[in-house]
DNA sequence: TTGAAAGCGTTACCAA
DNA sequence: TTGGTAACGCTTTCAA
């Protein structure tokens, strides 16, 4: 069954096309009795409008690119929740793209996305990504464009991201109050700008702190649970040992718990952990594992709320600002010296 | 800068427009030659089709529209990156909509598929939706249309599920191969087949091994955690107690957990316990959690897979097959009564 | 207030 | 093997 066309109503009403157009569009010059008779065959049709062919003449196609490593991971997911809540409302569709955080795959995503001629672009890029000529296309060919999460400073884009570093900075005083005094880094990838701020947090946290900083209390990772399991095994053989680990990531965090678990070091007594993302097991595991929350879906809200508007800016005024949000500091079991239970409190 | 189009490359190369267009998709009557300057061209203008363009005169969007009731559950995130991965080598692109388990929502968001002309659609339904109207239209329309995991049966679709049956059969029968005798069953919402189908799967389990089912033994509820801390007190309560709980879903038995661990009841030897999904949290939490493995991602795959099957079917031949995977039991602490440390072990 | 017609960028058919 | 042209369904400008 062929869907119903603009054409379809015109003949039904003996009107011209166009008129329903109007009409349909509550175009100011058409009476109400025209666009109450066409709403009514519309609807008696079933008619729906054919965005494709909108799009076309309109040079829009109210739809927003989405790239992201992987939709499967809880922190991406909620951003692409969030990113979705907002742009609908606003009259926009997202499709989603992921890089499985190759940038092959980036490179060829983003010729997708030139394809389907999408309206704005939202994306996290490819953990591996350390040249990025290919998003300086999206640039060059005047399409908003906003990096969330993961984003790269040699561009000229707009960002919406946390303050890696405040949260950095947060997570480690919070252990040094906790009486910590050899706290131990599980660093991200460090050409991750992300990542580098994470690392740059934990300095600075010592530093102010009075503590020194040493590089071998830090180890660079991929952030998965098994490297947390070999980084804590790699830790524990120093002598004198940390006393706290303050992890870029929860996965990894937790492969240092099980390990930790494994050899019956107590945390956080002997040891406490610090996490970062929040993600739901943090508050499963025993112990409950400490952490930073990153407002993933708020970034997604934000990252699109900023998109939309900058679409609906008549002079294409290119946004090109840097949004942080604040990370929050979510105490649990891992770090909590003076043990409570179930403590959860907030800061 | 505006796009370049095949008529700027036409001009370039004084050639027709229409021989460009050729030339790009390969046609068998263009000579190598004039595709070899034309692919030349296309690439020096940094030409990239229209695919809006094309959509219109093909009439075929090459978007599949993919509506699930959330995002961020690791379950529906999972599914859409095995859609993403198989539809995007078949030149296809998804749009992703989210019913928030809600049927108006729902109700919208088909509506907006029509819109965008989709060509194939890809659902897991909104948990509240018993009464599944606004999908006829669909099936009205001839948009080929699948149903992914929560499905209904009322419809003459396609489905891709995994056998909820078998793997709630799965479940109670291995706690009761653990000694088990009074099994509990936290349910899902009964008028969702799948949830419809885990109970009847504990039913028969029961009956195969001469156990006696009654009523009072099983809870409805919307499995979030908080429902199950509620019923696990409720369960306590009872006199005799149950000595198992065959949760329809992960996030209720680790509410549970946290019930039984807060009542300092030992889980298994006490009460066993068995989730439903697998999710990562499962192997973290303490006890590690017994669960059922639904194969989210390949599920995703799968029914990708058939979609974009029968959409390059020529004869619009539906396919309403049933597809069900086979649900795996993961068996880790909480269910196994013969302690053996970090158990991982699959049937 | 309504109608006619051009045009968005492709594809596909028929003619050359 | 290539060119011309209609058509996809809609919006928009100008004319009536």
């Amino acid at each position: 069954m062929a869907d119903t066309t603009l054409r379809d109503i015109a003949d039904e009403l003996n009107v011209d096309i166009s008129t329903v157009s109007k009409a349909l569009n509550d175009h100011p010059k058409i009476s109400d009795t025209t666009k109450l008779r066409v709403t009514k065959a519309a609807k008696e049709l079933n008619y729906h409008q054919n965005k494709i062919a909108a799009a076309l003449v309109k040079g829009a196609s109210n739809l927003i690119g989405v790239m992201v490593p992987q939709t499967d991971e809880m922190f991406f997911s909620s951003i692409i929740r969030g990113i979705e809540e907002v742009v609908k409302n606003s009259g926009y569709n997202i499709i989603i793209l992921q890089s499985n955080d190759q940038i092959e795959d980036e490179i060829e995503n983003i010729n997708i996305l030139f394809q389907t001629k999408v309206d704005g672009i939202l994306v996290s890029h490819a953990m591996e990504t350390q040249q990025f000529d290919h998003y300086r296309q999206i640039i060059d060919r005047d399409i908003p464009f906003i990096f969330v999460d993961r984003y790269n400073t040699s561009l000229d884009t707009g960002v919406v991201a946390i303050d890696d570093f405040k949260g950095a900075y947060k997570a480690v005083s919070h252990l040094i109050d906790q009486g910590c005094r050899r706290i131990a880094h599980i660093a991200g990838r460090k050409h991750v700008h992300i990542y580098k701020e994470r690392f740059r947090g934990y300095k600075q946290a010592l530093q102010d702190h009075d503590l020194s900083f040493r590089d071998d209390m830090v180890v660079e990772s991929n952030l998965k649970l098994e490297a947390g399991r070999t980084i804590a095994r790699k830790f524990l053989k120093m002598d004198p040992r940390p006393d706290a680990l303050f992890a870029a990531g929860d996965r990894v965090a937790m492969g240092a718990i099980q390990e930790l678990k494994k050899q019956n070091i107590s945390i956080p007594s002997e040891m406490a952990l610090v996490g970062f993302s929040n993600e739901d097991f943090c508050s499963f595991v025993t112990p409950t594992l400490t952490s930073i929350d990153q407002h993933s879906r708020k970034m997604g809200q934000k990252s699109a709320k900023l998109l939309v508007e900058q679409l609906s800016n008549d002079e294409n005024k290119k946004i090109s600002q840097k949004t942080l949000l604040n990370p929050e500091l979510i105490i649990r079991e891992s770090s909590l010296q003076s043990q409570s239970g179930e403590n959860n409190e907030t800061f």
